[in-house]
DNA sequence: TCCTCATATGCAACTCGTTGCATAGCCAAG
DNA sequence: CTTGGCTATGCAACGAGTTGCATATGAGGA
């Protein structure tokens, strides 16, 4: 139940409404961990009943009332809470290995525009992580020194980095595989 | 549903039982997909009731009858037709991530056990996927040349290699920012 | 003898996550 | 003037995934 903690720091880092936090998990806390508005809505509903947010209607002009929500002590205790809990290390779920693996089945060259869509994908990510990472943490309009916040979300940026260089790296591999085989194999 | 078109792959590989899938999935098919018992014996039965799959009943002496699933032609045509589709590129899940955001609100020094172990775990599971590739693949025991089906398997499990290098070398990362953390600001 | 482990399958209840749809006002482009 | 996009929230239904429990047999150890 992880959308819940990971709502919490990003209510911490600032409050918002639903609708604000939909678009932060489509940026900066997208860099690892996603959600819908209907799931942020849903569990925002449910830790305010809990205790553990408050609300604040913002009647707004020109555009739809919005309700901002902040964390109250008991939010700020459940996460500590959860911070303490060891978690099982992840495991990955990835369904473009099972389609490789499935290649064996079918004709293997179908399978290379697919893969060269994924890499076009990790390739836009990775250049708009680079990004960020100038604009807040290592170029000329980044405060420095950093502080312990931003020295932490600096190193999370980090690993979506590595992550997408990997997946890029693996995905040319992927490439080079495919190729091979279509050449030796022309129809599987 | 990519665990249905996982199955199917994996049958297509060898046929089996559930409980030999489960297995699978605890291991080589596990590098890139899991899924409990439960899970498996629930799709087996919906995708045979569906005409994907064929089950035969073995009685077995001194153990449980087992069912033997096979890959029917339906089966093998809906595996073909989803490997013509195209599919979203994943985005990342990280608990662990979460937390590491989250320490700027708790103290940064109680994460570094919690980051020591998964480091461990993912160098235990490095170790294990070297091991099987040398194995299988690399070591003088490989069949060679490889086949198709072979390759594939092999680019996939290289895949899981990159991944967990690159995840070793990013915990050293963040646990060396934790440490610098943790020696500024003894408590947050 | 009893306990645990391994094989082998399954139900029931629950939470989590996705998809489609609905509402509602404003703005800008065609 | 209608279509589409942005802000802002929400319901309903479904599918995916987890957890706890139940059943059955035999092997090996305490």
């Amino acid at each position: 139940m992880a959308l819940e903690h990971a709502i919490l720091v990003s209510l911490l880092e600032k409050p918002g409404s639903g609708y604000e936090l939909a678009r932060r998990f489509d940026r900066s806390i997208g860099y690892f961990w996603t959600a819908t508005h209907q799931q942020i809505y849903r569990v925002l509903k449910r830790m305010e009943s809990d205790g553990l947010l408050a609300v604040r209607g913002l009647p707004q002009q020109d555009r739809p009332d919005k309700k901002e929500y902040s964390v109250m002590g008991p939010g700020r205790a459940a996460l500590s809470q959860w911070l303490h809990e060891p978690i099982e290390p992840e495991s990955i779920r990835h369904d473009l290995a099972v389609k490789i693996r499935g290649a064996a089945f079918d004709d293997p060259s179908a399978l290379i525009r697919e893969v060269e869509r994924h890499r076009q994908v990790h390739s836009d990510r990775l250049a708009h992580y680079l990004a960020g990472e100038l604009r807040d943490f290592t170029g000329p309009a980044a405060p420095t020194p950093l502080d312990a916040g931003q020295e932490l979300q600096h190193v999370v940026l980090r690993g979506g980095i590595a992550y997408e260089r990997m997946t890029i790296a693996w995905l040319d591999d992927v490439l080079a595989t495919l190729r091979r085989l279509g050449m030796s194999h022309p129809r599987a």
